[in-house]
RNA sequence: GCGAGAGUGGCGGAACUGGCAGACGCACUGGACUUAGGAUCCAGCGGGCAACCGUAGGGGUUCAAAUCCCCUCUCUCGCACCA
């Protein structure tokens, strides 16, 4: 026949075909079981890039498989379109940040198609859609009511070059997470989400979510740093004033020395005011606040501190403390100030070094002998109780129980939990984002706006200003409006929210996104959700999915939904890398998709993203290795069509006891390749290994083809084998596939067909070829019958000839059998 | 520093629960076909002439170790004054 392989041509076609066919469109149907697959959906900055490629592949190998495998498949597809991008593109090119951000959409989706990813497409939505984001909106009033919202002015964290704030989990290393700018810290409004309400269901459901990879687990738990403690309450000398501390070595109390407070806290100053300290004071605090982030958390940044002038009193001992205020004290955790152990902390330690402060050791090591005047270092292991009143002689790990009782009992503390996390700030001073919907009325105060008045539309007929800033807060149209409460004149609110809270809910709504009445069809999204499998970049192990399952929570307990998680399987996939390095422009790495689309087709860039490497692990693109995958692809396009006989219809039923060695070899190899291939992907996602496999079995009926001629019954096992191949490669390449099997004349869809079974009988080897070892050595082979009885194998291995000239004379002393696998003879 | 993961040919990567190390692919070498080959097909391909040696290095357990245990080294990722 000599048809050549065009893939863009067959491409296209399938491609229209799927379309119009609506082949990939899903309804709720109660009867089957679903599948919900989703791969993160990105941002539209222009064009699809190879990490997109590879994350969609994957995802799209699975959708097609589970498809195959009888599931009712959820496989939407959207953008996260609201950001900082597109108001940079506004000034850079003069064009509006819808327009933009529209336009770069149109064209990535028309990149997905041409991949042949089997979205349904009706399920589209891009976060910037008034449609959409007005339920947000909806969701923050909600929040706002019962208490989730609230305003503060607060320590943010601020990204000059973004002019924003950023919330903490979005400062990696002092960095900003987007634009790797040096965070800074402001004082200013904002508003935060009380993330910290979840804090404890937050953790505990990390141990009830096995199906995701451990170590984002252990960020996660890491993230919201649960401690246990005590809180304990110091009195002020001379005041009624108290200070109170968290600490996780209550036990330690009777050696606290001095206090510590962090340089925000409002005694800092307060207590110094009217001392000699007070102008050390003010400039110590004014310093280590004007610092950035990086420099004030550095690892090499010296601990110091200044005296307040103030003292508070020991609540166990009595004792005089006095009161410093040091730079590594931190507002944001605990209670912002720190009872100081110089014995049994390596920081208070240095610090009392420093200083010369008292040292009180109350820790005794089990070998004894700790002193301060000999001490090098804070001794920080379990040890009994010393200097510590009637708590001498216990063991100081049941000490922190005992003595947060007493201080209990005297009414100056209790037992006491902290997380590290802390709530989240999502007030951006941007303007292509969601709209607040709040409005600060001068008589009211702070008004949401009702919800009948939803949506607050973003203006799109602001220009962007030069300077980067967010034209909101002087658009006039905008911000002037009426109290709800009391119809005078207020001002809007002119910040919009973090784009992280679009990401936190699209996933629901994918399974209603038609719902014009409210966010959430209840029963739609029971239906579809929690989301089966999950697949992304592992940069979102902390941000997305932490916002996601808070917001999911959230809207379970407004009754919006009802399960408790939002993804019950995680797929981390890795980076795409070329040359060592991670494709970026300045290292002039970067493979453009659509030079690899018009050259090879999408069938095989899809079967190279997924052949180079297992999922979880980074890609190396390597140019050969493409080609390899091309040839491969273009081998089985010329078996097929290079032998008329094979196009012809389906292979007659044959008999396997009837074949010839070889060819039952071969029908052999059909049935133990479906069940590497169904393994490697249920078990594990590994395509690489199923790819290897298919490519296995090809090899072997390729040798095959040429010796067994046309009209032999043995055909029929070479057309099965290509039969077989069609079907479990079509989720890998789906055109190519499709388009041989309509050759054929066969008028199903690939995707619909049901995945193939194996027969375990079929696939049992008869013969093994049993490995011949002498004390554990290589030394022969015998091919032997399956299950042939011990004893004749043991017999047949003394007598190899090879093996008796390696025994030599000596004596076996032991002869180990590994049934159907090999025998180990000992001397 | 703490925590997690990884280290296998020239390269990407295979190897079930300890049982033939290097599947599959790339690169490379030789050959065939050819005006030509960056197409295709066939053969070879860890090192060593060999005995043998080989899964980062060293020790151990075992009849048998890439796989289990101990020590060391290297790399990647995460956390990094969290009281």
């Amino acid at each position: 026949m000599d048809i050549k392989y065009d893939p863009t041509a067959i491409e296209l076609k399938w491609q229209t075909y799927w379309e119009e066919k609506k082949l990939f469109q899903v309804t709720e149907d109660p009867s089957r079981k679903k599948y919900y697959l989703l791969e993160m959906f990105p941002y539209p900055s222009g064009r699809i890039h190879m990490g997109h490629v590879r994350n969609y592949t994957i995802g799209d190998v699975v959708a097609r498989y589970k498809r195959m495998r009888g599931y009712n498949v959820l496989h939407p597809m959207g953008w996260d379109a609201f950001g900082m991008p597109a108001e940079n593109a506004a000034i850079a090119k003069k064009v509006h940040p819808a327009k933009w951000t529209y336009e770069n959409i149109d064209y990535m989706r028309s990149q997905l198609k041409k991949m042949g990813f089997s979205y349904d497409w009706d399920r589209e939505l891009a976060t910037c859609d008034v449609d959409y984001y007005k339920w947000e909106q909806l969701f923050f009033v909600r929040m706002y009511e019962k208490g989730l919202v609230y305003q503060k002015e607060a320590t943010v964290n601020w990204c000059p070059a973004c002019q924003t704030v950023l919330a903490n989990e979005q400062v990696e290393a002092g960095l900003c997470w987007r634009c790797s700018s040096e965070v800074t810290t402001r004082e200013m409004p904002g508003w935060f989400l009380k993330i910290t309400a979840y804090a404890e269901e937050l953790l505990e459901y990390c141990d009830r979510l096995p199906g995701w990879p451990e170590r984002v687990m252990t960020m996660q738990k890491n993230w919201i740093g649960k401690s246990y403690g005590a809180n304990i309450i110091f009195q002020l000398e001379n005041s009624t004033e108290q200070i109170k501390v968290f600490t996780t070595r209550p036990d330690t109390v009777f050696g606290a020395t001095f206090m510590t407070l962090a340089p925000e806290h409002p005694l800092a100053v307060k207590l110094s005011r009217g001392t000699p300290q007070e102008k050390t004071v003010d400039e110590f605090v004014q310093r280590v606040r004007k610092q950035d982030m990086i420099a004030r958390t550095a690892d090499d940044t010296e601990k110091e501190g200044v005296f307040t002038g103030g003292y508070c009193i020991n609540p166990v001992t009595g004792a005089r403390m006095p009161i410093f205020v040091g730079n590594f004290v931190l507002m944001e955790y605990g209670t912002g100030a720190v009872m100081a152990v110089p014995t049994h902390d390596q920081r208070d330690f240095e610090f009392a070094h420093k200083y010369g402060l008292p040292l009180i050791v109350v820790v005794q090591p089990p070998e004894g002998g700790l002193a301060p005047e000999t001490m090098t270092a804070a001794y920080v292991n379990p040890g009994i109780m010393v200097n510590s009143g009637q708590f001498n002689g216990m063991d100081n790990e049941q000490a922190k129980r005992a003595i947060a009782d007493y201080l209990a009992s005297i009414q100056k503390g209790a037992l006491a939990v902290t997380y590290r996390l802390r709530d989240w700030g999502i007030s951006r001073q941007r303007y292509w984002g969601n709209p607040i919907p709040m409005i600060h009325c001068p008589a009211c105060g702070i008004v949401p706006v009702p919800e009948k008045d939803l949506p607050v539309i973003l203006p799109l007929d602001a220009e962007i200003p030069e300077s980067g800033e967010s034209p909101l807060p002087r658009l006039e149209s905008f911000t002037n409006t009426a109290c709800p409460k009391c119809a005078g004149p207020a001002r809007r609110e002119t910040d919009t929210m973090d784009t992280f809270m679009e990401s936190s809910w699209y996933f629901d709504r994918y399974a209603c996104p038609d719902c014009n009445t409210a966010p959430l069809d209840p029963a739609k999204v029971k239906y579809w959700l929690p989301v089966d499998q999950y697949i992304g970049g592992i940069e979102h192990a902390i941000l997305h999915l932490l916002y996601s399952r808070f917001f999911t929570k959230v809207l379970r307990d407004m009754n919006m939904l009802e399960h408790n998680e939002p993804f019950t399987n995680l797929l981390t996939q890795g980076m795409v890398i070329k040359d060592g390095s991670k494709m970026s422009k300045s290292k002039g790495n970067v493979v453009d998709p659509d030079d690899l689309l018009s050259r090879y087709g999408a069938d095989t860039v899809r079967l190279f993203s997924l052949f180079a490497s297992p999922p979880e692990r980074d890609l190396d693109w390597s140019d050969q290795g493409v080609d390899g995958s091309y040839r491969f692809v273009n081998r089985l396009w010329r078996l097929f069509f290079d032998h008329p006989d094979m196009i012809k219809a389906s292979p007659a039923e044959y008999d396997p006891g009837q074949l010839t060695p070889e060819l039952k070899r071969l029908d052999r190899k059909i049935h133990q390749t479906i069940r590497k291939v169904t393994d490697d992907i249920d078990k594990k996602f590994h395509f690489n290994t199923a790819i290897a496999a298919c490519m296995e079995l090809f090899n072997l009926t390729a040798g095959l083809c040429p010796v067994v001629p046309v009209g032999d019954p043995g055909r029929d096992v070479i057309k099965m084998a290509i039969d077989t191949l069609i079907v479990m490669l079509s989720p890998m390449i789906p055109h190519m596939t499709q388009e041989m099997w309509a050759t054929m004349g066969r008028s199903d869809d690939l995707v619909d067909l049901p995945w193939p079974k194996y027969d375990p009988e079929r696939a049992k080897e008869d013969e093994i070829q049993l490995v011949i070892q002498v004390n554990g050595k290589l030394r022969s082979r015998l091919t032997i019958a399956v299950d042939t009885d011990e004893e004749e194998i043991k017999q047949r291995a003394l007598e190899d000839e090879k093996i008796v000239t390696f025994i030599g004379g000596a004596a076996v002393k032991k002869v180990i059998l590994v049934k159907n696998k090999l025998v180990n003879i000992v001397i």
